[in-house]
DNA sequence: CGCGACATGTAAGCAGTTACATGATTAT
DNA sequence: ATAATCATGTAACTGCTTACATGTCGCG
């Protein structure tokens, strides 16, 4: 499916970019729905150029330090749209260790189930509190061409899936303390 | 992380089964949480019996087909115990193109956004009436205990997450209709 | 007799992670 | 000076998917 390329495209329509650059954006920006590791990002750049849809520029920074500096070109936005503009069907639902987990509960005791579920719910309310709180930085629903309209998208979605995952944990957790 | 193997040996807590068996059961029963193709089982189920963990006896099916009926031995039962009492840190959000399009949306046209959104809306709902139906032929929360009490857990929480992904989508609809 | 389900495997390849490897720049 | 961050790459390995490959059983 190559996504990755697609989610490399989608980060330098927007400016150029290092490899580096593009590396934190799949750890801040867009940690929520797509991450990639370095080791990953510059054999795929490194793919781009030869499939000509991004190009590089080498920028010094300081003395002698070589920095990439990569832009799409025009084929490159041509493929990034297309991609976008196809009607995709629903993805199978993702993994999750967890729920699985859950699943084979009835395998442990009670009490060992509640103290899995309470320490989930901890990290999850952590997670909830921060999304919660860029969420309110928005002061209005952003124009619908700006790239701040997705980022906003995003980020309700994600706030609701915590908000969704927390209360189901504490009705798990309820159902368990039910049976103590 | 062998998910799939302590997946297996979760499956093969229940009773002896082939490998065949675990496949439908990872497409049918497990399908909201894990899955595993056939060619993934057989050299997993292979492994499994090199560190003895699972044996299998072959069982003859008509008059020629032999069938490899697999049993957890106790050595896997432990192997399984152990992992299922760990106290895992909370997983990275999972990896999801259709968010990472929507992140992407102000490059596309308001009325092909809404396509796209409506598109998916249909699927989910379609999923989510699926699971309500299977929720709904719990008469009341299983004993937990029982094998019930786990598959009740998944339900509950995929029928959350239907049902969440479907007002998200709802709420797309609207911010992109704001702006036609 | 034909078709769908039952049953078991292997091979090639893509996607992703962890670890290895190196070096420059900047702020303290 | 020294530590954190900037910056770029490769190698080995795990996990998973798609396709290849084969053959039996049970039902109509």
């Amino acid at each position: 499916m190559r996504t990755l390329k697609y989610a490399i495209l989608g980060l330098l329509s927007k400016g150029p970019m290092t490899g580096y650059d593009l590396a934190k954006e799949f750890n801040v920006t867009l940690v929520e729905f797509w991450t990639a590791k370095h080791s990953q990002i510059y054999p795929e750049l490194a793919k781009l150029v030869s499939e000509e849809l991004v190009t590089y520029e080498i920028e010094i920074s300081g003395e002698v330090l070589e920095k990439k500096v990569y832009s799409i070109t025009n084929k490159g936005k041509e493929s990034f749209l297309k991609w976008l503009n196809r009607d995709e069907p629903m993805e199978q639902t993702p993994k999750d260790v967890f729920r699985l987990r859950m699943f084979y509960s009835n395998y442990i005791d009670v009490t060992s189930r509640i103290r899995m579920l309470e320490y989930q719910l901890k990290q999850h309310e952590e997670r909830y509190l921060y999304l919660s709180d860029t969420k309110n930085n928005f002061k209005e629903i952003p124009p619908a061409n700006s790239h701040e309209f997705g980022s906003y998208l995003v980020l309700e979605g994600a706030v609701m899936r915590e908000s969704t995952t927390i209360e189901w944990l504490k009705n798990c957790i309820n159902h368990c303390k039910m049976y103590k």
